[in-house]
DNA sequence: TGGTGGCGATAGCCATAACCTATCGGACGC
DNA sequence: GCGTCCGATAGGTTATGGCTATCGCCACCA
């Protein structure tokens, strides 16, 4: 059985004529012929009742000919469906975001990509690095942003921006005045940290190189907000990246310090399962996140 | 587009792996890769994502998959639709009947099909033969049961059966004991007939040879019920088919007289389209009209 | 009654496409 | 590195679907 035998009947009992309906169907009476021979012999039924008074359904036939009606009916919306998915930029765009990065990229991102992109909305998952991963891995999500390094097999990455890190210290601490400090300076002691599976976390442990002693249970928290109303409660000082520290988030109780040169960076990435279909969709990401009013110097190609 | 395609990317879908799914639709790896191919490039959609880490479905993917089980769904019920009308038993038949028939043969007769043919109900149509002859020819209905000669282009007919007629007197009437009458002693003022129309009143008029003057219009029964009630009253006598005339219609104020051999007859058949593809119905329908109890003489072959 | 025209079926040929086997190429894992 | 797994590619063969030409049948008509 064939949707072009199907399209043969059903062109048949419309027409009440083989030789019309072959025309209608671009092909030769014999072709039309000989396909609906085949149909009813697959199907053990006559169809039609060849008559020298045109051609008539029988009463098998009008049965299977409406059915054909509806089998082609469904056939063409997989023709709808499929050219409705055809635009890369139309359809959710599954995203996965890191902790550190969500709350002060997203809000910027999502409203340009709704002019850019405006029939790809975004489902955002917040997660750790290794987490996200996995769900890229299983195909969960489409793509995710978050910092390099990021080296996994089958995946591939496109760096979005590099963005400084300053230290954080009370407002009334004696750095708040400085003009810079050096990565040497800091004391384990006194830093404030994410809690382990934060890549951010480790960023920092690398660039200040190894401490001897992790931090204690108590000098940790679950979010760079935390850490920054912690600093703000005179707790100690912490290093957040300069996207969390835009005028948005600024507050009197804490200030922001730079390294001296040369500054530590992190480097934000998107990335993305090799062979993804819809390298357009994340394209139209990454333009939109390097085209943001942020303290970030945006990847170029 | 083709069904076998849309039956690939649904087990491709399911298996994840395009060599399972090929061994599950019984091809090789190689043909079910290209169909998919084809499909994907027709619908201008990556249907499926192939990474080392299995096979994805894109979100494209996702609804024409989906799209594509219904499509395949509507096809097996074709399939199923055509194996329920393959019975030739099975299904309405639509039998044309003429009046002067239809009262006396169809109760034997549907209720002999009831248990010949019990899934092949009857949708009787009661119509002069002319009606009946349009209906058939443009398919309203599959055959019709009326009384020979019937010569129709593309009309087929099979004998049923042979009744004859005989002369109906009022009881009183001196004919009443009569052991036969010969055609030529009937009198057309005296006889009451059906109206024009019915082949009946005309197979009477040419066993008996035209009369000189039609009968009046006070002279006709509109079927023959009216037609025998008519004669118990004394109106006049009339000639009925012998089906008309068993003890379930005897009343006693007519008596029915035989003619003189040779005794005229009708000859009852059934007609189809040629080419009306249920002949098993048709024979069961002739079969079964053959072997009722009725004073006739059925045909053989 | 023989001719004519309409219609679907048949015959015979051809091109395409569908399928097969064999092989490739990339990627992962030991 | 080397083997293995998996989908893609190459090349050849078959079968399917399509075409033209023609047939056979029947109704209609002169």
């Amino acid at each position: 059985m064939t949707l072009q035998e199907l399209k043969y009947i059903v062109a048949v009992a419309e027409e009440k004529h083989f030789g019309h309906a072959a025309e209608r169907c671009f092909v030769s009476q014999p072709s039309l012929s000989a396909a609906i021979r085949n149909l009813e012999d697959e199907l053990g039924v006559k169809l039609f009742e060849r008559g020298k008074t045109g051609v008539l359904l029988t009463d098998a036939g009008e049965r299977v000919v409406e059915q054909a009606r509806r089998v082609l009916a469904e056939a063409g919306r997989v023709k709808t469906i499929a050219k409705s998915g055809r635009n890369p930029l139309a359809g959710v765009l599954r995203l996965g975001v890191i902790p550190t990065i969500a709350p002060y990229l997203l809000p910027d991102l999502v409203q340009a990509l709704r002019s850019a992109a405006p029939q790809m909305p975004l489902d955002i998952e917040e997660n750790l690095t290794a987490n996200l991963e996995a769900l890229l891995r299983a195909g969960s999500i489409d793509a995710a942003i978050l910092a390099l390094p990021f080296d996994a097999p089958s995946i591939e990455t496109l760096t979005l921006y590099d963005e400084e890190f300053q230290v954080v210290v009370p407002a009334k601490h004696p750095w708040a005045k400085r003009k810079s400090i050096a990565i040497g300076e800091l004391d384990p002691v006194s830093l404030l940290l994410l809690p382990v599976g934060h890549c951010f976390r480790n960023q920092i442990l690398d660039a200040c190189g190894e401490f001897a002693s992790a931090p204690a249970p108590g000098r940790q928290g679950n979010s760079l907000e935390t850490l920054r109303s912690m600093v703000a409660s005179g707790l100690g000082m912490t290093v957040l990246p300069v996207t969390a520290l835009t005028p948005r988030h600024a507050q009197s109780l804490v200030k922001a310090v730079p390294f001296d040169e040369p500054r530590p960076i992190r480097r934000v990435a998107i990335a993305w399962r090799s062979g993804f279909p819809r390298l357009a969709a994340l394209r139209a990401v990454a333009d939109a996140a390097r085209g943001l009013k942020l303290p970030i110097k945006a990847a170029v190609g």
